[in-house]
DNA sequence: TCTGGGGTCCTAGGACCC
DNA sequence: TCTGGGGTCCTAGGACCC
């Protein structure tokens, strides 16, 4: 048995634990950038106003409905999330962190009868420890879990078909078949975890609307018609559990760190200043998962909605002679990307870096996992032998050294290059203590600061980092 | 004026190999 | 005359999620 814990419309639940004068009026967070809604309150939800729309082409319902609105804050609600996260995971003996507002629990070994009360005391708990409303979803299927927590919500947003008694908690396993069938048939299948607009609008030209309709189905047909993917989906509506808790997730394959620019520039400065600041920060997060990169892709573009110009984009990507997780190696690769995509008068308004190919590092720190790192250390062995040159060393390691022979360098050239990584070893080891301790931008390298800023995000109206920045922590007068 | 960001997985097709 | 069969790897594109 699953559980899926689930905050609320949580960004704005978030913003509402501190301002509590935004209760029960539409409110809406606002992407980086102030560019659209990425957050509702269900007053807002009540206006229309739909998930992405444009910040400017609902502004004016903050005169006509009272609509409140923030600027995303990121670090607030990373933080509220950690202490959610907390407390859902004491629900069970497994947990898997999906997303920043929701997460899985695994049930297994709790008495099956026990699970609704834990799910109402957790259910509880989070409220009265963090502020966030939240519902829980229990089922025997990670699908059917999500099922029931949408089920939870609509019911707690008294939403038609959906019975009040489910609300808040909804465990599928203790509905009968009656009242399973009812919800089949009542619940849309675009509602389903992994039915996305694409399939379902194909669901529909075959009239296939409700989930019942689609259970109808044989698994056969699906997986010939759609995918191995739907197939699983269908599975898991049938009860048979096809996707695991991965409670301990495999490092990131890609990093990436993208934005849209507060201002379009045509200035090779600005976007420096840019693609330094945003390699730095993928850098950040690269050693965080103890990863090195190989490659690392640049783009920039201009705006899509531009209407008197044709779209411009441009994606290079670059090679790193060996694996590195050094901010000052990545930059460097990134601004030489930068520099090839590079046109003068293109407007561009958004740009990014991504980090790829990336693998693993032991975290005792040695950078000795890539190939080449040891084919060099094969090489050094040979040197004790005492083969001096390259030549020997090939005759040592016969065909396969072909390369090696190329890349080899003498014993003084190595002991040089080890220490020069160290070195560049400690200074990230500096680098990332100062930025968690002060923050980001604490320390830059130079290119960051080429340019006009005009590129950096505008966030109007964000609230203070109530939670993580002692000087915005909220004051209490008696 | 003004339209987010960051991921994953699967599939098809081409290159290449034996 | 005739044009196998099976495999891997890589990439681009499409779908999904929050």
């Amino acid at each position: 048995m699953f559980a899926l814990v689930d905050g609320n419309n949580f960004y704005c639940s978030c913003e509402r634990v501190f301002q509590p004068y935004l209760q029960n009026r539409p409110l809406i967070v606002l992407s980086n950038n102030d560019g659209c809604a990425i957050a509702r309150s269900d007053e807002a939800k009540a206006l229309g106003i739909r998930m992405g729309a444009p910040y400017f082409q609902i502004k004016h319902l903050e005169k006509t409905a009272n609509l409140a609105t923030r600027s995303a804050n990121f670090t607030l609600y990373g933080d509220m999330s950690n202490r959610m996260m907390g407390v859902a995971a004491q629900m069970g003996p497994e947990q898997e962190i999906y997303s920043i507002d929701e997460c899985f629990i695994g049930l297994h070994g709790l008495p099956t009868n026990s699970l609704t009360e834990r799910a109402w005391h957790t259910h509880r708990q989070i409220a009265q420890w963090t502020g966030i409303p939240n519902c829980i979803g229990i089922g025997p299927t990670k699908t059917l879990a999500k099922l029931a927590n949408h089920i939870a919500k609509s019911a707690d947003r008294q939403i038609k078909p959906y019975p009040a008694i489910l609300a808040k908690v909804c465990n599928f396993a203790e509905l009968n078949d009656r009242q399973t069938s009812y919800l089949f048939q009542k619940i849309a299948v675009s509602e389903v975890w992994g039915i996305g607009r694409r399939i379902a609008r194909q669901l529909q030209a075959e009239g296939i609307l409700s989930i019942w309709d689609f259970m109808q189905l044989s698994a056969a047909t699906v997986r010939q018609r759609w995918s191995v993917v739907l197939e699983s989906t269908w599975r898991e509506l049938h009860g048979t559990p096809c996707r695991q808790l991965e409670a301990n997730p495999e490092p990131r394959q890609q990093i990436a760190y993208t934005r849209s620019f507060g201002h379009p520039t045509t200035a090779l400065p600005d976007l420096e200043s840019a693609i330094t600041t945003f390699a730095t920060r993928a850098a950040d997060k690269l050693r965080k998962q103890h990863s090195q990169a190989s490659q690392v892709l640049v783009f920039a573009k201009s705006s899509p909605f531009a209407t008197n110009t044709a779209p411009h984009s441009r994606t290079v990507v670059q090679g790193l002679s060996e694996p590195s997780n050094n901010t000052v190696a990545l930059v460097a690769a990134a601004l030489a990307a930068l520099r090839k995509l590079y046109q003068p008068g293109i407007r561009y308004s958004k740009a990014g870096v991504m980090l790829l190919d990336l693998c693993n590092v032991p975290p005792w720190g040695q950078a000795g996992k890539s190939q080449r790192a040891l084919d060099e250390q094969a090489g050094g062995d040979a040197l004790d032998l005492g083969l001096l040159n390259s030549h020997d060393a090939a005759l040592v390691h016969g065909a396969e050294t072909e390369q090696l022979s190329l890349d080899f360098s003498p014993l003084a050239a190595q002991q040089a290059h080890s220490q020069q990584q160290a070195k560049a070893q400690r200074l990230m080891t500096a680098l990332d203590a100062i930025t968690h301790r002060f923050g980001h931008d604490t320390v830059v390298l130079a290119s960051q600061l080429d340019g006009k800023r005009g590129w950096q995000m505008r966030q109007e109206q964000r609230s203070p980092h109530y939670t993580t920045c002692l000087g915005d922590v909220p004051v209490v007068r008696v």
